[in-house]
DNA sequence: CCGGTTTCTGTTAGCGTTAACATCACGGGA
DNA sequence: TCCCGTGATGTTAACGCTAACAGAAACCGG
């Protein structure tokens, strides 16, 4: 049928032949270019859908030297935390006209990092998110391509690189001031593990306010954030009986974990402990008892980064950067009653 | 410091000129061909890491025709099945030497699909893997640019695509059977959304279940996924008091739902009525009672596609299209007991 | 009806890489 | 000694697109 018949798909070339006009106009269609006569526009457009005709992005990149592609490095992406705001990155960078390229991380290291950043920029990515919630991925950033525009979520600031994050220590006090306010004399926590600096921001929070309020601060157990290792804390915990009347857990998992741990202790939550995780992933709400939790907008996260890169991206470098706060919300539920 | 001053990234040119060879030399470094002498090599190699230099991913793939990337089309990666499906395809392709772009779609329909999959093809990727579990998502795959590799995961199959998928009628299967070998005279099921593939297939395996035992099959509520519509669900078949004994649920959230429901309306689970949930994410080891589910590899069936999109990629088309099935694995927790 | 805009379209030259072919030096068998 | 194969390197021409400039056509007021 006609002179279609090979295999190698269409380019502008072709187009500009079938419509009778040179490719340049071809590519000024496309590209809405203001001075293209309107009959001539239709033309245009009839020969691209009769071909099948698709632009060829990595052309055109070569030349403009802007690929429209972000990268995101991120950190197991199973998990609830970083899978919501890899999404809100990705539903906002599309809203923008960008493409999402990711490399999710096994583990995370300044090293895996590193190699992360560098396949993205070879691969000519406009700029870069990074979701490092640890120490050393953080310190990976230290060392971007010359140039190269990029966020760091929950990240760690120090040099030059903007950040974008939950104020993990407000949470934090929301959570342990709650606990107080319902007259309990202190509180206890589970924390996440050592290098992340989610679990070091809610370890301040929780410290300053219980200092503040002058009450002793309980020795703290440290977790994983996996259900599992809350159940493990769920059993010391029990096991100090009376002791102890109100925890704060650094997320929900684990407060699960914990949950499951007093049940089979016989430990009543809300009425003999007092439980407040934080996150307030879905299952929270139909816990037993529904979670009492702090709620982080993962979404608004990932928005927010992508407005902060696309304003390094488009004003082509050079703006001083930024650490934008996203506030979190207390989320009262069932865990928690007054001592 | 030197004649590289300029804020312009360098290209081959610059590589070879300061190794003093031509830009092929340093394209057949990079490129591990063989007849490149060993002295030389290491001559290119100090040029290019005393100038930083990193070749241009965008040039190679307008020549080659190989960009590397592989496009992934997907929905709401906010919920487990999905992130843990996705992450298990990034890490297959980071292995096998690809990127991966990612499309996250908010609702699933033909025309969203189909955008997306023209946005992936217009930049390039080799192939595309889909994970439709939708019926209005599967048929998008019908009209692929031609000759374009696809892989479709936990989709339906007809036309010309290979298919990599959990079997869900035989999870069921095992669901429901596990719960007659309890001595329930019948179970009931929670089914998921109407339009879903994975909703229809374990329906279908609980029903295969039933009549082939000869047991009654009662009418079947309907959720969403979301541990609400299951809670919802649960309130009803509280109500129904003693018909109901086993239920069937068609995941774990929902189950979850529905284990709230009953710990509200005084319904004690296993002693009353056994449940059956469906995904084992994480949190299900730890509910109240612990859950007994089907355990769905995502990670495999991510890592399967890949193999499967791969072989067809580099065979250069032409493959008879596949159809992969990954066997899922019964979990006995404590929230199912004998009648 | 003429010079000077303005609008539309075409031509040419890259972007940075790899493919294909050309060249050159070297070594070994006739 | 000559010739030819082989290995190492260089030269040239794409890949499909946009930018920059050039030219033609249409328009306008004086």
């Amino acid at each position: 049928m006609g002179p279609n018949v090979d295999r190698r798909p269409p380019v502008m070339a072709d187009v500009a032949r079938l419509a009778g006009v040179s490719h340049q106009t071809v590519s000024r269609v496309l590209n809405d270019h203001p001075n293209v006569r309107a009959e001539t526009r239709t033309r245009v457009m009839r020969a691209i859908d009769q071909l099948g005709y698709r632009r060829n992005l990595v052309a055109r990149a070569l030349v403009t030297k802007h690929s429209r592609t972000l990268g995101v490095v991120s950190f197991d992406t199973t998990l609830y935390g970083p899978a919501s705001t890899v999404y809100g990155i990705e539903q906002a960078a599309r809203d923008a006209g960008y493409f999402v390229s990711i490399v999710s991380l096994r583990t995370i290291d300044r090293a895996g990092v590193n190699d992360a950043i560098g396949y993205l920029a070879e691969q000519g990515v406009d700029g870069i998110v990074v979701v490092a919630p640890q120490r050393s991925a953080a310190r990976a950033l230290d060392d971007l391509p010359a140039g190269m525009p990029a966020v760091a979520v929950e990240g760690w600031h120090q040099g030059d690189v903007s950040v974008v994050s939950v104020d993990q220590v407000e949470g934090a006090r929301l959570a342990t001031s709650h606990l107080l306010e319902l007259g309990h004399e202190t509180v206890w926590h589970i924390s996440g593990p050592a290098d992340w600096l989610e679990a070091e921001g809610r370890i301040d929070g929780w410290r300053a306010v219980l200092t503040a309020a002058g009450r002793p601060v309980p020795g703290m157990l440290t977790g994983d954030w996996s259900p599992r290792s809350g159940y493990r804390a769920g059993k010391e915990l029990a096991a100090m009986a009376g002791d102890v009347t109100a925890v704060f857990v650094a997320n929900d998992q684990m407060a699960l974990g914990l949950l499951r741990a007093f049940t089979e202790e016989g430990v009543k939550v809300p009425e003999q402990i007092s439980i407040v995780g934080f996150d307030d992933i879905p299952e929270s709400e139909f816990f037993s008892p529904p979670l009492t939790t702090i709620r982080q907008d993962f979404g608004a996260v990932g928005r927010r980064s992508i407005d902060v890169l696309l304003r390094q991206i488009e004003s082509g470098e050079g703006l001083p950067h930024e650490r934008l706060v996203v506030p979190p919300q207390f989320v009262l539920r069932g865990s928690t009653a007054a001592r």
